[in-house]
RNA sequence: CGGGGUGUGGCGCAGUUGGCUAGCGCGCGGCGUUUGGGACGCUGAGGUCGUAGGUUCGAGUCCUAUCACCCCGACCA
């Protein structure tokens, strides 16, 4: 992919527009990742698509690595499929948008997936041999809320993957449970938030005495959690007492404090929508069952605004490598241009995703355009460098510069990689 | 949905007790000089002041309504 700024639409601003606070909408704005259509709603341009992208890959690899098949349900849904399970009255369930078809038929826009998708699975789902199946999508999320806030951390449009479990027994669910805890630390791991990342007991709903979330230690987030580091593992401040200490055996006072970002939840669901919809399958005996479901969500686009926050300094974004929407950032300066043209080509011949600022612009504002955008690798070729027969290379989270060879690819493959 | 706040060129802002041709910075176009950390000179384009009513000789400024946006709270992936 041709990547020259000079021929981009591109372009970063000195000023964030005053009306937006959240730290992560600021930066993206500002680095021309993102463009703010309304309250909660962002277009992702060139740059933002493609972090969004490269996150959704992660746990893409990941859900399929558990067995996920990905599918694509659809925006529009059927109010009856909802008022089965009584969730389409505003009364329970009211983030709802909805809307009209000509004739008056009312529909909903997606804000989740259970009905329809039991539903959609109910033509292929007969028997014990049909099961265990994990459906999966990646898709805008449309939630009425009445207050969107945090930049891309809460709007009323966003991407998130949710995965759905049809199992043939609680225990065939616990194990896939268990397994898909496993994954989403994965992902969060190469997410390069592992670390930081907890699973959290939390309220489980109708269903089930509790659910997971996967919650991000941040300044910036919503949730109150209670972490409990010898476990790794943490307590949502909602359901904290003493029934929930008893039942991890852990004491509150092994606790602290933390504010963390929900960037995970998985709910086991039992079988409440499989038999209101009446899905069942039957077993060797031809005895008919229930089927034990569980769902299981990422907000990807909240993921892109948590990353772009949590690892932004004071000079722009940082973003980890899987994540960046190009690994070089390759900026000519003056008496440099012949040999960046020429290093561009080479990176573009191998795989290694570069965005080349070719503009006629002072080396300042080049430099700092670099910095905003965040790409884990610069190359600046210069005079100076130029003369050498070295190109000057230098990591975005710590700045520090060393000189390689010209076209020596290994050597800047190598750098990605620590 | 409760409380608070903001709407003036693309972005950030100023605009006095109502007064004359609505300014400034950044950005944008042209010409020239520059070029390792957001360069400079000259020159030019761009706004019926969120919208709709009203008061007034006269409204960006006062009144009413309305819309949008932001913050705190409640709610939520």
């Amino acid at each position: 992919m041709d990547m020259r700024l000079s021929k981009s639409f591109i372009k970063t601003k000195k000023n964030t527009p005053k009306d937006e606070v959240a730290e992560n909408a600021k930066l993206l704005i500002r680095a021309g990742y993102i463009h703010k259509e309304m309250a909660g709603v962002y277009v992702y341009l060139p740059l933002g698509k493609r972090v969004l992208e490269n996150i959704a890959q992660v746990v893409r690899e990941e859900m399929n690595a558990v067995g996920g098949e990905e599918l694509q349900m659809s925006v529009l849904q059927p109010k009856e499929l909802w008022e089965t399970t009584d969730r389409w009255d505003d009364e329970k369930v009211d983030n709802w948008f909805k809307t009209k078809l000509k004739n008056g038929t009312e529909l909903g826009v997606g804000l989740t997936h259970e009905e329809p998708i039991v539903d959609a699975l109910s033509d292929y789902i007969n028997s014990y041999k049909d099961l265990p199946v994990y459906v999966y999508q990646i898709q805008s999320k449309f939630r009425n809320e009445v207050r969107a806030k945090s930049g891309l951390m809460r709007g009323r449009e966003f991407l998130m993957k949710d995965l759905y479990s049809l199992s043939r027994d609680e225990e065939e669910h616990e194990r896939f449970y268990e397994k898909i805890t496993t994954a989403y630390h994965s992902i969060y791991a190469r997410l390069g938030i592992g670390d930081i990342t907890y699973t959290t007991v939390a309220d489980g709903g109708i269903f089930s005495k509790y659910s997971r979330e996967f919650q991000t230690l941040s300044e910036v987030g919503e949730d109150t959690i209670y972490v409990h580091e010898k476990n790794e593992i943490a307590v949502n401040k909602e359901v904290l007492n003493d029934e929930v200490l008893a039942d991890l055996g852990i004491e509150r006072s092994e606790l602290t404090e933390e504010t963390a970002v929900e960037v995970g939840n998985i709910f086991p669901l039992g079988s409440k929508y499989s038999d209101a919809l009446g899905v069942f399958y039957t077993d060797e005996n031809d005895e008919k069952h229930s089927i034990v479901m569980g769902s299981y969500g990422i907000g990807i686009s909240r993921l892109m605004g948590l990353l772009a926050e949590h690892f932004a300094d004071e000079k722009g974004l940082v973003w980890p490598v899987d994540v960046a929407p190009f690994k070089v950032h390759l900026v000519s300066l003056p008496g440099g241009e012949n040999q960046a043209d020429q290093l561009y080509a080479q990176l573009e011949d191998s795989d290694i995703e570069t965005i080349y600022d070719d503009r006629d612009m002072s080396a300042g504002m080049k430099l700092a355009d670099a910095d905003l955008m965040g790409m884990p690798l610069r190359i600046v070729c210069s005079k100076r460098t130029a003369t050498e027969g070295k190109v000057e290379a230098s990591l975005r989270p710590t700045g520090n510069a060393e000189l390689i060879d010209t076209g020596d690819l290994s050597a800047i493959q190598k750098l990605l990689e620590s």
